[in-house]
DNA sequence: TTGTACGCGTTATCAC
DNA sequence: GTGATAACGCGTACAA
């Protein structure tokens, strides 16, 4: 007395056709392999009767899960929107789905996050920065689940990564700075202790500063997160200083904006009392008055890249290669040469 | 001859350490019902071979697939970002997963999305928007579901929603600009064909033009996608009318930034030639200069509202139930009263 | 406290 | 072209 099998199943369905669940299954699966006439017929029933099948079984069964995960360290800053659509975009057409999980710059999140991917058996990862606990890598890799690093260059050859070069990007923006004739440059940046590419982008400036014999100056160096007002009060206390920095290198143009607004706010004009030069070429930085000076970070193809090289990897096995991928200084508006005399502050900014 | 298990089940596991695949799932799921030498000896175990159990397998055994689906109509706008965030927060403590998916405004994507969430038998989706397909309604409460929608409210009771109230809030944001004085109002917002958001803001719109006897003007009103340089160049359009706006209200502080960039930079001082007004209250409205009035979208508090509706909907079985939250009109510096006046336009802008 | 055995819903592999 | 049935890996009632 099997009457009552549960609704919602293919057993269900099955038994409602009056055939066998593997009928059902394949003409869900593979329409051509069944007879029309019984396809049609159980077509109608599927649709009538609003049948999903479970994803869970049928992953399960096939030991394809069709997802890749992709875990992003933060949703806020638009730059990874356009990283991430274009990931979306690319499994789509290679019908993957994506899974979409923001660690918010927690390596804790991230961790759980991880073993959670690892836990439905994703077919592939794709992080974001290098820098993690190594057993992380070992997990994946213990799991046959390929993955790739973006938005940094990995130090590790055994680790794959497709990104463009931080170190470099940020070498060339600092350098720019200091060709135009600046010498007091401030840094705006992540907090590189949770964030490496932050950390490679503070690597540059240093060294950037050295190589050209600057002193460096801890008070012209501000970390923080990526908040548009938090980095208008850096801005604040950096150009309240008894010697502001005539130019600042801001490693994120969100942090650039804020920058911007509140030198202009303090009466500073952009570029001529201050220049301004930020990083990732955010849509804005075109807008804004003046346009912001900033490294073209190609994140869309960055992300194409790492979709296609994962598609690859889960489909057909080839392992994953680390690329590299140019970034473009782009010169607009916010950058120009220091002002002829140091400029005087006559009172303190409101 | 079972020596072989495959490597990486509990089976394998159990074997491993002389004892039964329920006492290793046990230690994993309940430790304190196996006695603790025990315990140890397996959590070693699964320490050292780095065990990760199959979650599909035991979403699919437990039939408890512990996720929440929420699906936006895009992730590059940051106000989204909050609203995720606040939602991530919730679940996680409720020890809830959340499976994030982008429709790109896209109505048959989104399709795609919940019917893959259904085949995952994910156990809430929050939704963007109300206006979609009944079917995909029916089809969340064929599979028992539970669902939310946020972001508006729905016109069908038989349709939870938590959200604030876009028509009555976009009639506050219109109507203050009409107290202000003035008559010639443009309006900026999403393409209301494929955003039931928009279209309820530009239906505020018109009935408080109406209501203060107003014409409306086909040629004030710009309907585009959420692009910060599509608005601008919407902007540039406005304002090189034969007779410009005196105000406009933009539907989205995304391309209120760009209308102010815009207006700047043909010259118009922002708000004495022309008033601006935002929507959402995104951080870097109160950067700008001047700093953006816009209306308050409690986006966090909205995605925590509904997230604990769906915890609860999902673990306790109570139905979700409507809630309208509070937005409020921030006023700053880029409204004011229109120039006493009109404006001649002496050249066209470059 | 621990082990046995069944069920979860599908896919895949054979026979027929 | 179709049906029967063995996996897939885990959770869990029930037995020991």
């Amino acid at each position: 007395m099997k009457k009552t099998e549960k609704p919602g199943t293919l057993h269900w369905l099955a038994r409602k056709a009056g055939v066998s669940i593997a009928t059902i299954s394949r003409t869900l699966r593979r329409p051509d392999s069944v007879a029309p006439q019984t396809r049609q017929r159980i077509l109608a029933l599927v649709e009538r009767h609003r049948f999903v099948p479970d994803g869970r079984a049928s992953t399960f069964s096939s030991n394809r899960s069709g997802v890749i995960g992709l875990i992003v360290p933060t949703i806020s800053n638009s730059i990874y929107a356009e990283f991430t659509e274009a990931i979306q975009n690319r499994l789509q057409a290679a019908g993957l789905n994506l899974l979409i999980a923001n660690a918010n710059y927690s390596a804790e999140l991230e961790r759980e996050i991880i073993r959670k991917l690892i836990e439905s058996r994703v077919e592939g990862v794709i992080l974001t920065g290098y820098d993690r606990d190594p057993g992380l890598y070992q997990l994946l890799r213990r799991y046959k689940i390929p993955f790739v690093v973006t938005w940094s260059i990995s130090p590790k050859p055994s680790i794959p990564a497709i990104s463009f070069d931080n170190y470099a990007a940020a070498t060339e923006a600092t350098e720019l700075l200091v060709k135009l004739g600046h010498r007091r440059i401030a840094l705006i940046c992540g907090v590189t202790a949770i964030n490496d590419r932050a950390a490679q982008r503070l690597a540059a400036y240093r060294d950037v500063l050295r190589r050209y014999k600057i002193s460096f100056d801890r008070a012209l160096v501000a970390e923080h997160p990526f908040e548009i007002e938090i980095s208008a009060d850096a801005t604040t206390r950096l150009m309240s200083l008894q010697k502001p920095p005539t130019a600042i290198f801001c490693a994120n143009d969100i942090q650039a904006l804020g920058a911007l607004f509140t030198c202009q706010r303090l009466q500073f004009r952009v570029p001529d009392d201050v220049s301004i030069i930020g990083f990732d070429d955010l849509p804005i930085t075109r807008v804004v008055i003046p346009p912001l000076s900033t490294v073209h970070i190609p994140a869309a193809q960055m992300g194409n890249a790492a979709a296609d090289a994962l598609i690859d990897a889960a489909r057909k096995g080839i392992p994953v290669k680390s690329r590299k991928i140019d970034t473009e200084i782009i010169m607009r508006g916010s950058t120009g040469a220091p002002p002829a005399r140091v400029r005087i502050r006559s009172s303190s900014p409101s």
